[in-house]
DNA sequence: AAATAAAATTAGGTATACCTAATTTTATTT
DNA sequence: AAATAAAATTAGGTATACCTAATTTTATTT
């Protein structure tokens, strides 16, 4: 059995290796948990003994069979969960990822495949991310974002890449959520942000920073 | 905030306290927990540090008023979880206990209120074991064990004082759940075992530590 | 009251998961 | 290629929450 914090890097080298396909470095890693490098190069020692990962300093740290397997599970508990805390505790969008962060860590061979049934087997969590399903497989992850699309063009939003409560706060102030239509109307050549109409009604201008944190459809 | 250590500390005093009127001892604490009295003499101190409890030699270990606050707060989530485990996502009556005892330390302060609005306020947990309210309060506790029904006299199991799954499997092979009428047909003088009826239907013979593991009304 | 047993405490130790500072290795720039 | 910067690693350290063995204190028995 892993260790909360060996599950807490499962994790995050996941969510690294599906974000691109640069090489995993403990640098990354570091950043990723908000942990020192130096700690990092120490607990790689320990997953690479418990055969969770693999590191080669030529292509950076990859999940073995058995640690891919490990974090699908715990990504998959993680999203349940937040499912759960919105729609049946009535949770705000904003408050869940943190909930979620420790009920992820609850360790039942049966507890995700009864939660998921409980919950009529969701494909996507409240942020548009994908659940896993029980036999590991992921539904379709959303790739294109708003910063993607062309001038004029029309979209819905399908996920969003940023889970911090300043940067939900932001989008319910807008009125945004997943499946939200919206419009780009402008792109500002200065700094690209955009100007965009949100449900055929309200218009505003967003940053960068901001259109490349939605994911659409 | 207290770590997973003290809660569990919190909890094992807690109940302690509620068993019985005796005090609370290291080794008392130490047997709870399955630490070695050394160890709790550690954790007493840093508690002591903390304010959450109080040690003296004569009155034994107590909760000050933030540590029974804290204790009743990881009960009530602890119970509470067992209900949504139960009712919600159909796990055994013998399975709960271990899982709960992970829930009960996800901190977050609406939550326990949410769960409870969620399963309708139950008021005692799929054992038998009152729920605090969020003010607090505890309902009804059960504290008369079959031991102490008089031969020949009726009364409905209310609660079962040991979570182990070989004594609640052990209830389940005899058909006996919370709410089981029994009737005590005979008390055995050598051992103090009883023979029951169960459910107007089924006799057995009992020993005496299962008759005491269980509470009536 | 002395002897004995039990409980509490102290002393010294371990594994986990972090840290900072120093050093070494690798990549990038000039 | 040398100089410089960045990344990785090592060395040595800390807090937490446990442990065993030894000692001291308290309670119980004789
Ligand atoms: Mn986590
Ligand atoms: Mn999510
Ligand atoms: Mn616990
Ligand atoms: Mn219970």
């Amino acid at each position: 059995m892993n260790t909360l914090s060996e599950e807490n890097y499962l994790k995050a080298i996941f969510r690294l290796s599906q974000k691109s396909d640069e090489k995993i470095t403990p640098t990354a890693i570091a950043e990723a948990l908000g942990n020192n490098a130096a700690s990092v190069v120490d607990m790689i020692r320990k997953m690479t003994d418990k055969e969770l990962i693999e590191y080669d300093k030529k292509k950076g740290v990859r999940l073995t069979q058995q640690g891919l397997k490990d974090s699908i599970l715990i990504v998959r508990k993680h999203r349940l969960w937040e499912v759960f805390l919105l729609e049946k505790l009535g949770f705000h969008w904003d408050e869940i990822h943190d909930i979620a962060e420790e009920l992820e860590h609850v360790s039942n061979a049966s507890l995700a495949d009864r939660l998921d049934k409980f919950l009529g087997f969701p494909e996507y969590d409240p942020h548009g991310d994908p659940i896993p399903k029980a036999n590991g497989k992921l539904p379709k992850t959303f790739t294109v974002s708003l910063a993607d699309v062309k001038t004029g063009a029309s979209c819905k939003v399908a996920a969003v890449r940023d889970t911090s409560s300043s940067f939900l706060q932001y989008l319910v102030k807008l009125g945004i959520g997943i499946g939200t239509p919206i419009q780009v109307l402008e792109r500002i050549a200065f700094d690209q942000s955009l100007v965009i109409k949100i449900n055929e009604q309200d218009q505003t201008t967003v940053s960068q920073r901001f259109s490349e944190s939605i994911l659409i459809s």
